[in-house]
DNA sequence: CGATCAGTTGAGAATGGTCAAATTCGGTGG
DNA sequence: CCACCGAATTTGACCATTCTCAACTGATCG
C-alpha cells in the first residue's frame, strides 16, 4: 500500500481493486493542499476549464442559481468526496460549489485528471464508479423533492444525511453534528426558510427530531423512519466488484 | 471501424477514443436482442443481480415507487441509453425501469459488463463517463422540481426533452413526437395529472406550446425559453476528451 | 454597543391537490 | 361499418399546503 488509507482511497477500493499505478496516480492528485473559508465559492457555474478538488476536511455544497435569485442545492459533500469533477469531465460546469464550513481540499488540475485517467484506466473506472454512486443520492433527493410533503422531506433528508455520515464515522443513531443553517435546508429541500423553521418546530414538538446549536438529535428514530418511509439499509456496499 | 455507428457507440466516442478491443467488447453487448410491450417492467427496484439493457428502439422511463402508491419518474431513456446499468454496478437496484412504448433492447448480463470492463478499461471509462453526463440531466430535473412553478416546470421539461431528442436526430425546433401521457408528465414533474392538464391548457391558450395527439409543438419557442429560463446550449459536446 | 446574521412567529394570499364527473380517443369485435 | 370498451383527457368546486411579507428576538463579532 503506497499511501495511507485516505477517505477517497477507501471509497474507491469499494468498487475496483486498485493497482500500484492507480494508487501512485491517486497520490499525485493530493499535492496542492488548500484551505478555504466558509462561503467561499470554489467552482462557478458556467466557467470553462475548471480545476477540481478532493475534499479532506469540512462540508461543501453544490448548487445551481436561478435567474430569479433563488438557488437549489443539489448535494452536500463531506470528506472523501470530489468537488467539481464534472466541470473537468465536460470542460464546462453546470453547477457551482461553495464551502459550507471552513474546508481543507486538494486542488486537482484538469490535466492531472485527464492524464491520470489515460495512464491509469482502472483508477478512472473507480472514480467514475464512485461518481455514479453519488448519483443514487441525487436520485433519492429528487424523489424527495418531487413526491413528499415538507415534513416528510425534512425527516427524510436528516435521516439520509445521518446514514451517510455514519458511514464516514461521524455521528450515530442518536444524531450528528450538522453545520448547516435553516437556509441551507430550505435551498436543498425546495422550501422557504420560514417553512423549514415551522416544520422543525413541529418535529420537535412531536418528539421526533431536534436540530439546535449545530447538532441534529434523532429523538425518535423509529418514528422518523416511519414518517419519512426511509429505507434503512440503502447505502450498503460489499466488496470490490471489479478485481 | 468494427461495428456500424450505433447510437451508443456515437455517444461513447464523444468522451473517449475507443480502441478495436473496446469496440469488439461493445459489439458483444449487443447479442440477445429482445423486444417488450409498453408498460413492461424491465428492472424492478430492490432486486439483486439484475441484468441491464441497451435501448435500441422506443422510450423507457426509470422511476421509484413510494409507499403511498405515488411514483416519481427520475428520467426518460431514448435509443442509445443504458437501462439499469446501476443495478449491475451496485449489485442491487434502487429504482425500476419500464417501457413507455413498445421497445427493442439488447439484454446485457451482469457478467458481460463486469468482464468487459475488466478487459476493456477504456470502454468502462467511456460508459461511466456517459452515465455521468446523464447525471447532469438528473440534476437539471432536480432543480426543476425544487425551485420552479408548475408552468415553468412543464415548459422547461418540454424544452429539455426537445433539445435531447434533437441531438439524437428526432424532432427539431418546431416540436417532436412524444409518446408520453399526462400521467407520465405528472409523475416526472411532481404534479397531479389534473394540474398538468390545466397547465397544458394555459400554455396552449397563451400560444406557447401545444401537446396533442402524441406530438409536442413549440408554438413560440423564444417565449417558452424566456418563461422557463432555459439554457439553450446546454448539452453541447466538442470531441473526445480522452485520446 | 451597534451591526449583522440566524432563527422565530403571525396573518393573509397563492399555488397546486383532491374528488367527482363528463368527454374524447383509439382500438376491437361483431 | 358500427357499437362498445377502457384509457386518456378535460373541467369544475372546494380544500390544504406552502409562500410571502413583515416584524421581532437572540446570538455573535468586531
Amino acid at each position: 500500500m503506497l499511501i495511507l488509507q485516505s477517505p477517497l482511497t477507501r471509497k474507491l477500493s469499494a468498487f475496483v481493486a486498485l493497482s500500484d499505478v492507480d494508487l501512485e496516480t491517486l497520490a499525485r492528485f493530493h499535492r496542492r493542499r488548500r484551505s478555504f473559508l466558509a462561503k467561499h465559492e470554489l467552482i462557478h457555474e458556467g466557467q470553462k476549464n475548471q480545476t477540481a478538488f478532493i475534499l479532506a476536511e469540512g462540508w461543501a455544497c453544490s448548487y445551481k442559481m436561478l435567474s430569479d435569485g433563488g438557488r437549489q442545492i443539489v448535494d452536500f459533500q463531506v470528506p472523501g468526496d470530489f468537488l467539481g469533477l464534472r466541470s473537468v469531465l465536460f470542460r464546462t460546469t453546470d453547477h457551482s460549489v461553495e464551502a459550507v464550513t471552513r474546508i481543507e481540499a486538494s486542488e486537482v488540475l484538469a490535466s492531472d485528471i485527464l492524464d491520470g485517467f489515460a495512464n491509469a484506466p482502472r483508477l478512472a473506472t473507480a472514480v467514475l464508479w464512485a461518481a455514479s454512486r453519488d448519483e443514487a443520492m441525487v436520485v433519492a433527493h429528487l424523489v424527495n423533492l418531487g413526491r413528499r410533503s415538507a415534513e416528510e422531506r425534512v425527516a427524510h433528508f436528516m435521516l439520509e444525511l445521518g446514514a451517510r455520515l455514519k458511514l464516514v464515522g461521524i455521528g450515530d443513531k442518536t444524531g450528528f453534528d450538522c453545520p448547516l443553517t435553516q437556509y441551507h435546508l430550505a435551498d436543498a429541500l425546495g422550501l422557504s426558510a420560514v417553512h423549514v423553521n415551522r416544520v422543525l418546530r413541529h418535529l420537535r414538538e412531536e418528539g421526533l427530531l431536534t436540530f439546535q446549536q449545530g447538532r441534529v438529535y434523532f429523538d425518535d428514530f423509529a418514528g422518523l423512519v416511519a414518517l419519512a418511509c426511509f429505507d434503512t439499509d440503502y447505502l450498503d456496499q460489499d466488496g470490490p466488484l471489479l478485481r
